[in-house]
Parts: structure tokens; C-alpha cells; sequence
RNA sequence: GGCUGGGUAGCUCAGUUGGUAGAGCAGGGGACUGAAAAUCCCUGUGUCGGGGGUUCGACUCCCUCCCCAGCCA
């Protein structure tokens, strides 16, 4: 890690604006891009995901486009190959811009956080599913109660998925409960100054109602048909994804593209509100408004900010 | 102009023999350590179209006006 300067961190909403703002910022401090984005991640995923195209880059994008989309991604792996990223960048003197709205992923990279590594077993997870499937969500938390009450007080018993994962970390002899480090306790493994682009509600559902149909004018389905030739399905990590999943769906006759279309809209407005709830309980977010400020201001103001804290 | 249906939460609609309303969807809030664009939790007060009347009390009955749809002229 660099001393002095601290990493400039750009999140916020989905279609707050967030790709534009850290190029400007990237371009004011000849720094580079790290997307922090689980969807981002993988490869030909681009119409979808909003990936600025290569041709229009302002400055390098780092951890785009680093995993196929019938592989599945993780958080350990991402905090990894970020951090690695981000150490090659300063090693060379190039501050990193990182820049996006999975934030898991950005804490996983700027806070100390351990993933203790270790052999995940898919066969035992498809035990675990087939468990919850045939006996229940209640037996399968009850059986987390018995192993690991902390962590079952931790889970709200309908959540399947995380009571699976505390039940692996059984088997792991970790648990969930214990891993678990309040936001503001966990140290910082990067300075980092974080900044947060908001904008007002409704203009932001307009805007992502504009995205969306901008995205399938761009030839989203077509993007999609191809990648389920690949191996996307909606068992995949990636296949799950907003915009993806959907049109899976009404490709197998599920629902109209019409329904798809309206469903990506709903989905993604979830999402931003999921997302802003994520950022919004950390402090140590400065917000800026975007509803008054342009990208070229707010980026002047991030870059400065950044930079006078190096001092 | 006449007849018939309708006008109840942002939308689609319920509403029992008159006791000032409730579902789905949308929306809002929140949690979050190996799938995170995932997963999960919490959340329903609105001039019951306007006005008048009957009544202790009207979304519910009566009158009148306005608006929408369909049919008839």
C-alpha cells in the first residue's frame, strides 16, 4: 500500500453516473480504472452490465471482463485479483480509481476482511440445497441452531442461502457468526476516501428506464442468445444477473420479451435501492448530489479531495 | 340527448344486511464476510368523483351534478 494518498472510490446507484465520473477523475490524476462490479467480472457480458466499450475509454479499466460466464466468481477471488491489480497500479505510481456498485466487493477490497479459504464443496452445497428442498428451510435452520446458534440468531430462518453457507462454514470448522465484523471495527486495509453519487429518486428511475431500453435497442437479447449458446443458464452466478436472467426467461417461453423488459426495469430500481442501502450505513461515504452537479464538477471535486489528502 | 355499467391507495380491483376501508402489483425502509445485479426481513390513511339529503352514524340508501366505457338515437 501507498502511504499518503488514499484510493478515490466512486460508488453509488446503478445509472448514477459512476463509469463517466470516474474516467474524468482517472483522467485529473493519470490514474486507472478498477471496476468494482460482480456482473462486470465476466467476459462478453457488456451490453447488460453498462461496460464502457474499449473504444471509448477514456483510461485503462481493470478487472473487467476476467472470467467466462459459465465460471463461477467469488468474492475471495475478486478480493485477490483486485487487490493485486490495485498493488501492481501503485507499484508503478499510478493511483487507482476504483469505481462501481457491488459493495461487498469494495469492502472486501478496501477493509481488512477474511475469507478463509479452503476447498468449497459443490456436491455438499447440492446436499444442503436438496436438504432445504425436501425437509425445509425451518428443519435446515434448525439443524444450524443445533450446530451453531450464533450464527442461526444471525440468519433469519427463510434465508436458505446463508443458512447453507453458515452450515459449509460448519463443516469448515469456522463460523458464520463468528466471521462476521461490524463495519465500523473492521480496520482498513487501504486509506481510502469514498464518495458516493446520488441522485434524486425519480430521475433516476427515468434514467433507468432510458438504460434499459437503450440496452435492448443495443442488441441486448441478441447479447444474451449468444452467451446462453456458451453455457449462461440460470444456474450460473452470471446468468443471474439483471437484464440476463429476465431474458433468459422469455427466451425459453416463460414470459414476452415485453414482460422481460418491464421486469429489468422493476429489477433494477430494486437493485438501486439495495444498493443504496448497502452504502448509505457506511460513514465513511461523502455523498455528492448529482441532481446539481455536473460530471465534470463532481469529478474536479473527487480528484481535489484525493489529492489534498495526500498532503 | 336516452339507456346500462363504472368512478375506492401510484396501478388493477375487493368491500359482507349502513358502524369512517383491504388485497395483489408498484413504491418505501433495512440486513449483509466464500452465489452479492444474489439472498433475506419489515412496511398499506386513502378528499372511498363533487355537492346535498335520510340516519345517532354512509364507501355502502336517496337526489343532483361531473367524468369514463359500451349500447341506442
Amino acid at each position: 500500500m501507498m502511504p499518503g494518498r488514499p484510493l478515490a472510490c466512486i460508488v453509488g446507484p446503478t445509472a448514477s453516473g459512476k463509469s463517466a465520473v470516474a474516467e474524468q477523475v482517472a483522467l485529473l490524476i493519470s490514474g486507472e480504472i478498477v471496476s468494482i462490479d460482480a456482473m462486470q467480472i465476466y467476459r462478453s457480458m457488456d451490453i447488460g452490465t453498462a461496460k464502457v466499450p474499449p473504444e471509448q475509454r477514456l483510461r485503462p479499466l481493470h478487472m473487467v471482463d476476467v472470467c467466462a460466464v459459465d465460471e463461477n466468481y467469488s468474492v475471495e477471488r475478486f478480493q485477490a485479483e483486485a487487490r493485486a491489480c490495485i498493488d501492481a497500479l501503485l507499484a508503478q505510481g499510478i493511483p487507482p480509481v476504483l469505481c462501481g456498485g457491488t459493495g461487498l466487493y469494495l469492502n472486501a477490497v478496501i477493509d481488512e476482511m477474511d475469507f478463509p479459504s479452503g476447498y468449497r464443496g459443490d456436491e455438499r452445497r447440492a446436499r444442503y440445497e436438496e436438504l432445504a428442498r425436501t425437509e425445509g428451510a425451518a428443519y435446515l435452520h434448525g439443524e444450524l441452531a443445533r450446530r451453531d446458534p450464533a450464527s442461526a440468531e444471525a440468519i433469519h430462518p427463510n434465508n436458505v442461502r446463508r443458512t447453507i453457507r453458515a452450515l459449509e462454514m460448519c463443516d469448515e470448522g469456522a463460523s458464520y457468526a463468528a466471521s462476521l465484523t461490524s463495519l465500523h471495527r473492521r480496520a482498513p486495509h487501504y486509506p481510502a476516501r469514498i464518495f458516493g453519487l446520488d441522485v434524486p429518486r425519480d430521475l433516476l428511475y427515468r434514467r433507468i428506464d432510458r438504460r434499459v431500453d437503450e440496452m435492448f435497442d443495443a442488441g441486448l437479447v441478441g447479447e444474451v442468445e449468444q452467451l446462453a449458446s456458451r453455457g449462461l443458464s440460470a444456474r450460473t452466478t452470471a446468468g443471474q444477473a439483471i437484464g440476463y436472467k429476465e431474458i433468459l426467461k422469455a427466451l425459453s417461453g416463460a414470459m414476452t420479451m415485453d414482460e422481460a423488459r418491464a421486469a429489468i426495469k422493476t429489477n433494477t430500481r430494486r437493485y438501486a435501492k439495495r444498493q443504496l442501502s448497502w452504502f448509505r450505513h457506511d460513514e465513511r461515504v461523502t455523498w455528492i448530489d448529482m441532481g446539481d452537479a455536473s460530471v465534470r464538477s463532481a469529478a474536479q471535486r473527487i480528484a481535489q479531495e484525493v489529492e489534498h489528502a495526500a498532503l
